[in-house]
DNA sequence: CGTGGGCTTGATAGTCCTCAAGTCGGGTGG
DNA sequence: CCACCCGACTTGAGGACTATCAAGCCCACG
């Protein structure tokens, strides 16, 4: 998002920068309802966005990865509905959140960036809500697959065959609406017909055809990962 | 949206409008995949906004009401990547789709509202995605009953016994991952409940605590419908 | 080496889907 | 004004998918 800034504009970030540290994995990060939150960058590492239904259980919207930028949504509306913690060791920058309203008011190119990730973010957001409501279990894990490696790849090279995916059991399942054994039992359906394996926090994505088509998407190539 | 603007932003406002018109209800407004799609206020009736899973299953994201705004992510993002219908006769107000870039460049206070909204509806999405992730049929339609209500209240007044509730067994089913004929057995058991009814396209709230209760929210006063 | 958390796996049950037939109501054309 | 027709709604039986619960396994870590 703060790629190849202006002048003007890198001043005005540098200005609002406040600090830069490292978290551990699973630490809260920001937490809903929280009023005057922060506002990150995630220079490495990867986090997740999430929300608590009514009895307890969690749902995990969507995995931020580096380069992206938590604390929007609540900067634009003053408190977050969502939580977010890290999922691996993290190293973010802090801003002030007032970043985003001087951005409006002095840097309009900035201001749209802004508002461009956001409806990124919002489009993920119909993308799973799509998937959890329309799709069974196997198009699920299809999809959730294919999305992060297409993220991944489009940050830079990466191996589908042996490709970063530092979720466990329980981070697949909340993400996706389903339990841990299920995940568990269609990972391994997906396995056994050779299209993609986990193992540990790696990805092995056999066929990407075949994932993609798993997924109920047209071409690989293209589509698949809306995302910023 | 465009409530109470300064002299300076209704100019452009005003500059950029269009045309106003009628749509007959079931109508194909933006279509998913369309590019340079028009910028349009709702100033009466509703609208939905979904995407086509690949197996042809429809998954409805969110339902539009008067005061709200089709085609803000495209005007954006360049692309639309879900369509747009009307659910009831529909009254448009169309915009060049510039009105946004514009706004941007000088009405920093214009463009803040215009993300607020993008934020708003993004928060939307991540409810949804949350209730169908996590509840069950009961909890779903009772979620689904309390944030139209909800949004109804907070533009004007509604008789929670008698409040409009144009949607069709489909649309419920597609907005909340379900079937029709399920959709119809759990709303026999809230009616059976005494805690809500459905009749033709009129909807009976007879406890708004318990259906509040039943959708998982905490005090059906606050909270219940983070919308714009 | 002990311990604990995550992973794996099985049996069972519940929710929800599928399919299909029947009912109701509104709109149309005679 | 009535008959017709079509779409939407209703309702039931059966089955698929996924959740729940519980036990055993494996590995990392202390």
């Amino acid at each position: 998002v703060f790629r190849s800034l202006s002048t003007s504009e890198k001043h005005l970030v540098d200005g609002m920068r406040l600090s830069a540290g490292a978290v551990a994995p699973n630490r809260a990060i920001v937490s809903a309802g929280e009023v005057g939150v922060g506002l990150y960058l995630i220079s490495g590492g990867w986090a997740f966005r999430y929300r608590r239904s009514g009895d307890g259980c969690r749902q995990i919207l969507d995995f931020l990865l580096p380069g992206e930028i938590i604390g929007l949504q609540a900067a634009l509306l003053g408190m977050s509905e969502h939580s977010v913690r890290s999922l691996t060791p993290l190293k973010l920058t802090m801003f002030d959140a007032r970043l985003v309203s001087a951005a409006f008011r002095s840097e309009p190119a900035l201001a749209l960036r802004l508002a461009r990730h956001i409806a990124a973010e919002a489009q993920r957001g119909d993308e799973l809500a799509t998937v959890i409501g329309c799709s069974d279990a196997l198009q699920r894990l299809g999809f959730l697959m294919m999305n992060l490696y297409q993220r991944q790849r489009r940050r830079g090279p990466v191996d589908p065959v042996d490709c970063p995916f530092p979720l466990r059991r329980q981070h697949i399942a909340d993400a996706l609406g389903l339990t841990g054994a299920h995940v568990n039992r269609t990972l391994k359906r997906l396995a056994g017909a050779g299209i993609a394996v986990l193992n540990g926090h790696r990805l092995s994505i056999l066929s990407l055809e075949r994932l993609a088509e798993t997924a109920g998407l047209a071409d690989p190539t293209e589509r698949a990962a809306p995302s910023a």
